[in-house]
DNA sequence: AATTGTCGCAACCGCGAATTC
DNA sequence: CGAATTCGCGGTTGCGACAAT
C-alpha cells in the first residue's frame, strides 16, 4: 500500500476553519454532495486537503449533528457500549444519534473514562507525573470523578445562548426534520459559528452572490437562518466563490486559474 | 491584576480497509 | 490480480477558555 500524499502537499491551509470556508464546503456539498472527497476542495475552491474537508463536515459542518452537552442517558449508553464495543467510536456514534465519534471520543476521554475507571487513570496520572510532576498533584487533587459537573451538566451551559448577530435574537430554537429524531433545543454559540456580521454584509449581500439554496429550512440551522436571510439568488460561475474569497481577503496567495 | 494550571474540543496524523484502475 | 488511490477510523495534539492562586 501506498499512502496518499495528502495535507503535506504545500499550500494547503491547516489549523481551523474560518465561517467563510464553512459555508463554501456547506454550500458545496449542498449542491453536488460529497463524492470524492479528494476532488472537493479543489473543485469547491478551497485550500484544503480532502481529509480536512471531510473531517470538518462529518465532525462539524454536518446538518443531523446534535450538539450541546450529552444527556445522563447518552453517557449510560456510551458507557455501555464501550464496554461491549472498545474503542470503536464509529460503531458507538453509530448508535447515537447525532452525535459523532469524535465527540463520543472526546467525552470518553475528558469525563467517562475516569468514571468508569477511576483507579486505572489515577494510576496512568500517577505513571505520567514520573515525568511531568506538575501533572501528579492536579490528577490527585482534582479528580474528575468528583466532578459534580459529571451529573449537573457543565455551567457552560448556563452562559452560552447562542446569540445571533445576523437575525438578531437571542436564542434560536429549531425542530430538525431529519431522520435522527432529534428534539427542538436551543443553540448555543458553540453549535454554529458566529460569523462576524460584516462578513455577510460584505460577502452575501454582493449582486448574484448565492446559488439557489435554500437555507433556511432546518438543515443549515442558525447560520443557514443568517445565511438565508440575506436572500439567495443565481450565479452558477466560479466567479461568486473567487469573489468571497477576495472580499474575504483569503485568496491573495492563489495562483490565477 | 497577573500568572499559572486545568479542561474541553477541534483538528491533525498515521494506519489499515475498501475501492478503483 | 496487483498496484494505486481514496476513505474512514482511532490516537494524539494544540490551543483557547476558564478557574485557581
Amino acid at each position: 500500500m501506498v499512502r496518499a500524499p495528502c495535507c503535506e502537499k504545500m499550500g494547503l491551509k491547516k489549523g481551523p476553519w474560518t465561517p467563510e470556508e464553512d459555508q463554501i464546503l456547506i454550500a458545496y456539498i449542498q449542491r453536488y454532495g460529497h463524492g470524492n472527497w479528494r476532488a472537493l476542495p479543489k473543485q469547491a475552491g478551497l485550500l484544503r486537503c480532502g481529509k480536512s474537508c471531510r473531517l470538518r463536515w462529518v465532525n462539524y459542518l454536518r446538518p443531523d449533528i446534535k450538539r450541546g452537552n450529552f444527556t445522563q442517558e447518552e453517557e449510560e449508553t456510551i458507557i455501555n457500549l464501550h464496554e461491549k464495543l472498545g474503542n470503536r467510536w464509529s460503531a458507538i456514534a453509530a448508535r447515537l444519534p447525532g452525535r459523532t465519534d469524535n465527540e463520543i471520543k472526546n467525552v470518553w476521554h475528558t469525563h467517562l473514562k475516569k468514571r468508569v475507571k477511576p483507579n486505572q487513570v489515577a494510576q496512568e496520572a500517577k505513571k505520567e507525573s514520573k515525568h511531568t510532576p506538575m501533572q501528579l498533584s492536579s490528577g490527585f487533587m482534582h479528580p474528575i470523578l468528583d466532578d459534580p459537573r459529571l451529573l449537573a451538566g457543565s455551567p457552560d451551559q448556563a452562559h452560552s445562548d447562542f446569540s445571533c448577530t445576523a437575525t438578531d435574537s437571542s436564542t434560536i430554537s429549531r425542530e430538525t426534520t431529519n431522520n435522527v429524531g432529534v428534539k427542538e433545543e436551543s443553540f448555543s454559540s458553540k453549535e454554529f459559528p458566529v460569523i462576524d456580521e460584516s462578513f455577510w454584509l460584505e460577502t452575501l449581500s454582493m449582486d448574484n452572490c448565492v446559488e439557489q439554496i435554500d437555507f433556511t429550512g432546518p438543515t443549515y440551522g442558525p447560520l443557514g437562518e443568517a445565511f438565508g436571510s440575506f436572500g439567495a439568488s443565481n450565479n452558477d460561475d466560479m466567479d461568486f466563490w473567487l469573489r468571497v474569497f477576495v472580499e474575504a481577503g483569503d485568496l491573495l496567495a492563489l495562483p490565477p486559474i
